[in-house]
Formats: C-alpha cells, sequence, structure tokens
DNA sequence: CCACCGATTGCT
DNA sequence: GCAATCGGTGGT
C-alpha cells in the first residue's frame, strides 16, 4: 500500500523547516513494529526555527535536550512535556542550523489495533489527532530520539503531496511566544486535526 | 540544590 | 475550567 511509494531522502529535510512543514502534508508516517505496520497520512503540522524563533526549544541555544535540532534533517527529535507525553518531531534545515517539524495529527491508515492497544479508546479516525496521541499511538520514548527516518524500521514515504487549495495555514497552538508567526499547516477537511480552530 | 514550567490531553 | 505528572532548564 503505501509503502509503494519512495521514502523521503536526506535532501527534502535539508530545507527551511517552514517549506518541510508544509511539504510534509499528505506524505505518510510508518514504523515496521514488531506487533505490524504503523502508518498514519500526515494532516497537520507546525514548524520550529532556531535562535530567531521564541516558541523553539532551540531559542536560548543547544542543550542536551535539543541537540539533535542543531545536527542532520531527517532525524526524529523526541521531546517528553506536561509529565506523560512523547511529542515526535523531523529535524529539518541544514546540519548545523537549527529546525525542526512538529507532527501534530494524522490519518490513520495501518495498524489501528495496535495503537488502539496502548490505550486509547477513541474513534479510529482519532487515534491521532494530536502531537502527544501520536507519541502513545506509536508507543515512542526519549529511546527514540535522535533514529533516523531516512532508513530503518521508522520513516515518512512520499505519500501524495497536497494541493495549495487544500492546505490551511494558521498561527502555532499551544505556545505564548512567537505566537504571530504562521507556522501551522493543515489539510482542510480532514477529522483527524487536532485542535477544534482552524483560523 | 531547588523551584518553575511546559510545542498536551481528557475529564468535570 | 482545570488537574495530572515529571524531566529540562536556569537561577541560587
Amino acid at each position: 500500500m503505501t509503502l509503494t511509494t519512495p521514502r523521503l531522502p536526506r535532501r527534502f529535510f535539508a530545507r527551511d523547516p517552514v517549506v518541510v512543514a508544509r511539504d510534509l502534508l499528505g506524505r505518510t508516517l510508518f514504523e515496521r513494529q514488531a506487533g505490524g505496520l504503523l502508518a498514519g497520512r500526515i494532516v497537520e503540522t507546525e514548524a520550529y526555527t532556531g535562535e530567531a524563533d521564541p516558541a523553539s526549544h532551540a531559542f536560548r541555544g543547544r542543550t542536551a535536550r535539543n541537540g539533535v535540532m542543531f545536527g542532520p534533517p531527517g532525524i526524529a527529535y523526541v521531546y517528553f512535556t506536561y509529565g506523560m507525553h512523547h511529542c515526535l518531531n523531523v529535524t529539518a534545515d541544514q546540519d548545523g542550523i537549527a529546525g525542526a517539524v512538529l507532527l501534530r495529527a494524522l490519518e490513520p491508515l495501518a495498524g489501528q489495533a495496535s495503537m488502539r492497544a496502548r490505550g486509547d479508546t477513541g474513534a479510529d479516525h482519532r487515534l491521532l489527532s494530536g502531537p502527544g496521541k501520536i507519541g502513545r499511538a506509536f508507543g515512542l520514548t526519549l529511546a527514540d530520539n535522535g533514529r533516523d527516518l531516512t532508513r530503518g524500521p521508522l520513516g515518512i514515504a512520499a505519500g501524495t503531496p497536497m494541493a495549495d487549495a487544500d492546505v490551511v495555514i494558521t498561527r502555532r497552538v499551544g505556545i505564548t511566544r512567537g505566537v504571530e508567526s504562521l507556522y501551522r499547516f493543515a489539510v482542510r477537511d480532514s477529522a483527524a486535526v487536532s485542535g477544534r480552530k482552524l483560523a
């Protein structure tokens, strides 16, 4: 199915995080796990840059936590927040320049039973409708930080890119600084998009 | 060493 | 509207 499309190569991610965030819509995040294949269509993303972006974990420079944001593109940046959620980013921009794209929502394509086994009792189309829910459904932990998405069991397949007419651009959610930047991208009409607000 | 605070979610 | 829950970060 979805994995018959080629995997996105390193050069795809080696661009401005804002461009990468927009271009990731419609692509397919997948992971081959012991329990089977998990996959979802990316329908909501947010871009985070470096020193110029007050909302970014990289704003105050490199630390132990945000280190991978400064490294090569196409790498998983997983962070733990609110004492209970693991969120998945893909690093973007060139090696040495901080940047990442937060995956905020996916439409489940495969492995819904495995996702549900990790505790979610909601409807299928809501299993991946939020960054924390993606982390739970895929079983992500800090051990996944630094994994290469261009190679190995976890990756992003080309899928079908979205036309501009189907893309909504808004301010980012859940932040208190850098609020004005239009760095959130979502697929119009997707039932999986997180947050009720799309304007 | 210690206090504060989240790139969230789900329940009241 | 708000509690849950804990590692990262920065200041003392």
